[in-house]
DNA sequence: CGGCTTTGACCGGCGC
DNA sequence: GCGCCGGTCAAAGCCG
């Protein structure tokens, strides 16, 4: 899952490739390079919350913040600048008719996906999973404040130029979630991956966009950070995967984010000056899958059908609480396992720091 | 030997 | 100005 940077999350499902995403333009992933891209939004879940008000307390925060300041450079640095110029430019103009965009910096895109670990391991140790096609190098780990659990910093080496990086951790609330935030986006091709996977995705789509000036005290999106709700996340997780009938062989948009060909899903997000907007939820249901072009944009994550097993495992043990974190896995089982498991995954707009 | 992980240090942003 | 915090850097070590 690449591509936050792009303001059009699309990501190339095999399923979804033929979806022509106008305003997508993967510029230069080669993964997503065809301009279609698989859209994947991010469904709410408990993790989905958790994640929003993580996000919501750091992010907006600091959005918050930095609006107060000002956009001073929104476009030029997005990620890369590479590719996603042309994304960048028309996102940035749909932001600047609102105040957002004038007002904000410029708007970072992440990807939240949240992977529940845990009924899939054992599949996984006996499957393997898929890694990603993407390789990830660890280049940090730190405890986060409010979390038991350390937050991983990975960055692509499949290509040393590519900026696409990712964040995984823990949900605090559910120890069997797992968070991965990715941001940026690959500038570069991707393996090839197959396409076969049957997955039903339930995205919902959120681009959290704060008016400049205006904190929304009020994000839309419920937010809970009390353990209190977490039971109730987790309750909720399964409703979501029910509440939208994923067509396992397709993915549906229960809302449809991108259909508009004109408009970028971010855009629209970015649009809406709310936090979020109607979610589109896709889920996906990974069942063997054997390739899965990443969610994000420029495919993050080409996940084939591999085994790795025991990795997986390592990977998760790195995300254990940090008094006991630490063995080393490779990212990519993680991935394998999380695209075995549920996953969910949000997009939001944050502002770059 | 190359690539990756680990881990403490460092940096920048922000609130007080 | 100081401290907190998230994110990144880079040295050291490990592994295949
Ligand atoms: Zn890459």
């Amino acid at each position: 899952m690449v591509s936050p940077e792009n303001t059009n999350w699309l990501f190339d499902y095999g399923l979804i490739e033929d979806i022509a995403v106008p305003d997508a333009n993967f510029p230069s992933c080669g993964c997503c390079s065809s301009q279609k891209a698989p859209f994947f939004c991010c469904c709410r879940t408990m993790e989905e919350e958790d994640m929003e008000e993580r996000l919501l307390d750091s992010i907006e925060l600091k959005k918050k913040k930095k609006k107060k300041k000002k956009i001073t450079e929104a476009r030029s640095t997005v990620m890369d600048g590479s590719h996603s110029e042309g994304l960048d430019s028309k996102i940035t103009e749909e932001l600047k008719p609102e105040t957002q965009a004038s007002k904000r910096r410029k708007v970072v895109q992440k990807t939240v996906v949240t992977v529940k670990i845990e009924a899939n391991e054992g599949k996984q140790r006996s499957e393997g999973p898929p890694s990603d096609c993407w390789s990830w190098r660890k280049y940090g780990q730190k405890p986060i404040k409010g979390s038991p659990y350390p937050r991983g910093y990975y960055r692509c080496s499949t290509s040393k130029g590519c900026s696409a990086k990712k964040q995984v951790e823990r949900s605090r609330t559910d120890a069997s979630m797992l968070i991965i935030t990715y941001t940026s986006s690959h500038n570069h091709p991707g393996p090839v991956l197959p396409t076969t996977n049957s997955l039903t995705v339930t995205t919902t789509e959120h681009s959290k966009l704060e008016s400049p000036t205006e904190d929304q005290p009020t994000t839309t999106t419920p937010q809970k950070e009390d353990l209190e709700q977490e039971a109730q996340d987790q309750d909720q997780q399964p409703l979501i995967n029910s509440e939208e009938d994923a067509n396992e062989d397709h993915f549906h948009y229960s809302q449809s984010p991108f259909n508009n060909s004109q408009e970028n899903p971010f855009a629209e997000n970015l649009e809406n000056t709310t936090t979020y907007e109607a979610p589109s939820v896709v889920l996906f249901e990974e069942e063997p899958l054997s390739c899965y072009n990443p969610p994000l944009p420029p495919p993050l994550m080409a996940f084939s059908a591999i085994d790795k097993s025991e990795e997986e495992y390592d990977f998760y043990d790195e995300l254990e609480e940090l008094p006991s974190s630490s063995s080393s896995s490779s990212s990519s089982s993680f991935f394998t396992s999380f695209l075995r498991n549920n996953f969910f995954d949000e997009r939001i707009l944050v502002h770059p720091s």
